[in-house]
DNA sequence: TCTGGGGTCCTAGGACCC
DNA sequence: TCTGGGGTCCTAGGACCC
């Protein structure tokens, strides 16, 4: 089937916090809207096309989105608003392959080579989706097709907003030589600073340049992975469903912490946040890491692995205050960030191995804890020092 | 105008083993 | 008495992505 060439569509939705508020706010319709934090230390998580118009993009500090646009709307944002729509846009998705790999809440890739019989081409494929988004959910997505992932993820890219772009196999390189090389999936910052100093600006350019050279200023796995990409190569194929392999809790402060004391606090906290997000996954981990950011910015991480996997929290606060909180210096900087992380992590049904100092009973009260957290929320049941604190309640 | 939160992957050095 | 080489695990840091 001559057609089907094009076999990978990438589906990426356009502003899609905005839009998704943008569904219940007819008022907000046309007008500079960005999502993101609204405290101090806010950063922009998703800005409106109007928006972007006035050099507004995402990751960018709040105080600087508004700085360039004072009229922009600031709207905090509602992850389980968020996760019910991609649940919905992922359910469309479904609905026209299984073969569907999710990148992000917003943004999946789909191998469309089984729909040959139900559609003359992968363009018709393309068409039928972004029409299903806009009339069953109200919302926008861009649509990118070609041979390859990366391509098509490009297409997606060239097509917004709210567009389609289809590359045909024979003029993949003619699409793809003229890009700025910071468009490549892997280049970001400091990687194109690098390629700079090479002397590179397209991909074009990119592709004249030898492996070895590549490798031997970006690394091995960087350099092979670009050489390759330059030439519009990407073997890796469509995978629906992957497993986790990390899960983490952070937090930035609206003001600097202070010594051990409230560090102690504050990692109290994220050890409940932490084993309640690992109980929802039904995993248990082993790696733990703990993470200090400075006020200067200097971050910092220490990790210890476990004996035994675990996902309560009152183990989680025991091994990150016994065995890191005292690899670093908590009295001599301000401290800005504090993050913990469960790595190795494996799935909570599969035996375990019962320490003889943590008896079974345990993890029924944690179960239990688990319970209470999930109907009556997250403030309502933990170690005493955190009940009945309105300030802490996520 | 200082820089979120949740992730993935790669590199590199040291320990340890054969 | 002067020092191999490979494999794996652990730890720390960093680049990158949305």
């Amino acid at each position: 089937m001559e057609a089907f060439t094009e076999s990978v569509l990438h589906v990426d939705m356009d502003a899609f916090f905005v839009e998704v508020e943008r569904r219940e706010r007819v008022d907000l319709r046309g007008r500079p809207v960005v999502v993101g934090g609204t405290g101090r230390r806010g950063v922009v998580a998703a800005a409106s096309y109007e928006a972007r118009a006035y050099g507004i993009y995402s990751a960018m500090p709040m105080v600087h989105a508004r700085r360039l646009c004072p009229s922009v709307v600031v709207l905090p944002p509602d992850h389980h608003k968020y996760r019910a729509a991609s649940e919905q846009v992922f359910r469309i998705l479904r609905s026209f392959t299984p073969v569907v790999e999710s990148l992000s809440v917003d943004e999946a890739f789909l191998d469309v080579r089984g729909l040959r019989r139900h559609y003359s081409d992968p363009v018709g494929v393309g068409m039928g989706i972004r029409d299903r988004l806009r009339q069953d959910l109200e919302l926008p997505a861009s649509v990118g097709i070609a041979v390859n992932k990366f391509l098509a993820k490009l297409a997606s890219e060239a097509a917004k907003p709210d567009g389609l772009r289809h590359v045909p196999a024979n003029e993949s390189l003619a699409f793809l030589h003229p890009l700025p090389v910071r468009l490549l999936w892997g280049v970001g910052e400091a990687t194109h600073a690098s390629l700079e100093r090479l002397g590179v600006a397209t991909v074009g350019d990119l592709a004249e340049v030898p492996e070895a050279t590549l490798k031997k200023h970006l690394g091995e796995a960087a350099g092979a992975h670009l050489h390759e990409l330059s030439w519009g190569r990407d073997s890796r194929s469509v995978v629906p469903e992957s497993v986790a392999k990390s899960i983490s809790v952070e937090e930035t402060y609206e003001h600097d912490l202070r010594g051990k004391e409230s560090v102690e606090g504050e990692l109290l906290r994220h050890a409940n946040r932490l084993s309640s997000r690992l109980r929802t996954a039904g995993v248990t981990g082993r790696a733990l890491t703990l993470k200090i950011r400075y006020a200067d910015f200097t971050t910092l991480t220490r990790s210890v692995t476990l004996e035994t996997p675990t996902d309560v929290a009152r183990d989680l606060y025991r091994a990150a205050r016994d065995n890191l909180l005292g690899k670093f210096a908590l009295d001599a900087k301000p401290i800005r960030l504090i993050g913990v992380s469960m790595a190795r992590l494996t799935s909570a049904n599969a035996p375990r191995q019962l320490a003889v100092d943590r008896p079974a009973k345990w993890d029924d009260l944690a179960d239990a804890v688990e319970h209470v957290r999930q109907r009556y929320g997250s403030g309502s049941i933990g170690p005493a020092r955190l009940v009945g604190d309105p300030e802490r309640e996520e």
